[in-house]
DNA sequence: AACTATTTATAAGA
DNA sequence: TTCTTATAAATAGTT
């Protein structure tokens, strides 16, 4: 009735139930992470399909193998809409944020290109603000102005392309007064 | 021995085997989601504790309610993570990727901010080379030139007030040569 | 990789 | 919502 009935002739160990503390022994964790990786992508796209959510996964294993699952047709599409919404959410009240004019934007949802690239504004500002200066470096800081000078740089010099590539034959068209407010430094 | 046995006296629904697909009843998707939601957070939990597993979940509610789960301290450590990743893999051959300069700025693993900089360098140079800037339209084109107007402009300041308070006293240093160095524009 | 004894998750009902 | 419970699923250890 008793654990003693069995005696030690077998010593098998339970199934089943495990607590949950890292696995120390490598082969048995690797097995372990390839059943339960399975097995939590599965439930994943189970509770997307079923309630109609939106369900994005990461799982890096320990020896820095990437496995992405993602409800939508790219996983980038649901971290956009995260970052957003935490900007949207925290920051709400930040002065620098609120000047960041995304408008004419599209939010691309088939490539969501449009969609980064919003972001990225909105990543730019929200850094460049007072606040999260402070917390640099002087090295980081050097760095941010160098990788902002050179992209400055190239976004006037391919703005200036544009508007030259729009005017390729100099006596086609006399009135182009929206592109001569465009006075650039 | 066949269903006909209990005839049709109960007609109770069978319990747990379901067919996955969107469930159309609103209440019992919102039941559904929530429980389904909670157990899949903790088999993400599990999997990361038991396997060392660095794992990120998103998931959107349809009502667009926003749950996540990390198992670092934040969820943006593993989406950056991700990004250089991916970055990593599909940019290799990208020259203005190779061309931006990141030593020295750690990836501070506890509040992930140094992560947070090394791949907002990284983003914005990727995004301000040619191939991408191609893709913009003009006026998107000139809303990051006005960004990036601002965000140098803060960073300059920033940085000169920064070479200001390392000498609060004129007499104290004289050699600060690193600094005289970096001349802008 | 396939097999089961068990544990765990969970669907429906209270 | 939270609990209960019957049943389906997942999975730990084995082969």
């Amino acid at each position: 009735m008793d654990s003693s009935s069995m005696g030690e002739t077998k010593k098998k160990k339970k199934r089943g139930r495990v607590k949950i503390a890292r696995i120390e022994d490598k082969t048995t964790r690797q097995v372990r992470f390839s059943k339960r990786r399975s097995g939590l992508f599965k439930k994943a796209s189970e509770l997307a399909v079923l309630c109609d959510a939106e369900v994005a996964l990461l799982v890096f294993s320990p020896s820095g193998r990437l496995f992405e699952y993602s409800s939508c047709s790219c996983i980038g599409m649901t971290m956009k809409r995260y970052q957003q919404f935490e900007c949207t959410q925290k920051k709400a009240t930040d002065d620098e944020m609120s000047k960041v004019d995304t408008t004419g934007i599209k939010n691309d949802e088939e490539n969501c290109s449009g969609s980064d690239f919003k972001c990225l504004l909105l990543q730019i500002a929200c850094w460049a603000n007072h606040e999260h200066l402070e917390h640099l470096k002087d090295n980081e800081l050097g760095k941010l102005e160098k990788i902002l000078i050179d992209a400055l740089s190239l976004t006037k010099s391919k703005k200036k392309l544009r508007e030259k590539e729009r005017l390729p034959i100099a006596s086609e068209v006399n009135n182009s007064e929206e592109e001569s407010l465009s006075g650039n430094t």
